[in-house]
DNA sequence: AATACAATAGACAAGAAGGTCTTTTAATCA
DNA sequence: TGATTAAAAGACCTTCTTGTCTATTGTATT
């Protein structure tokens, strides 16, 4: 369905978005516990999420990672589209370059909702 | 979405049967122009395709691939389920072990019809 | 039988995805 | 200030995906 990386994406960005809403900012080794994950593979995918700005960090004692309480709420879809690209929501699922509304496959009904 | 290789195997598939209805037998240099895709990787999809009882095939002039007319109709779902794994329809968009039914993921509803 | 044609088998290789490990940088606390 | 804690950076490795290429086997035509 979706790469690894963005399935362990989501699942830290839920598991640090719940943690946040009890004041606290997990560390990588407690969120790859609980979501799963390997940690060195999990903490670099955070990193990149940090780079993009989908969340902040702060190194250090008592570090972790958090979401800035100033922006607005982020869709889910966003990171996919970051780190999927978009072929996964616009592209044909036979691959197909001329397929749209007009002109549909004969997946495209099904795909249309999603 | 799909892998490269369930892509060029769909659309091999549905190339050949629409042939299969004029009464031809299309051969991999056809099939591969036509759908679009690179022929020897092609060529290798098809012939795991015909291993696997999807089609047939026969060699040497006039040779080619198609469907034999007694079998019943091929859902394509069972062709992405061959290649890719059924996970792709039962798995979770999250990659939750524990996500169906009873105990959905914030994506489960989406993913239901599909 | 010889030839040409076309699928099959399988070795090989480049690139992406998935994952580990070590070193560096920054924050806190004693 | 020094020790400890935790994220950042990046080198490195393995596996899977996506191909290419060559040799072989089988079929049909002349």
């Amino acid at each position: 369905m979706f790469k690894k990386e963005t399935e362990y994406a989501l699942r830290g960005l839920v598991y640090i978005q719940i943690q946040n809403q009890s004041g606290r900012n997990p560390g990588i080794s407690e969120i790859a516990s609980e979501i799963d994950t390997p940690p060195s593979f999990t903490a670099k995918i955070l990193q990149r999420l940090v780079r993009m700005g989908f969340i902040e960090s702060i190194k250090g004692k008592n570090g972790g990672y958090f979401f800035d309480p100033d922006k607005s709420e982020l869709p889910l879809k966003n990171v996919v589209v970051a780190i999927e690209g978009d072929k996964i929501f616009t592209g044909c699922g036979f691959g197909l370059k001329h397929c749209d509304d007009e002109n549909p496959c004969p997946l495209h009904g099904a795909y249309g909702p999603i």
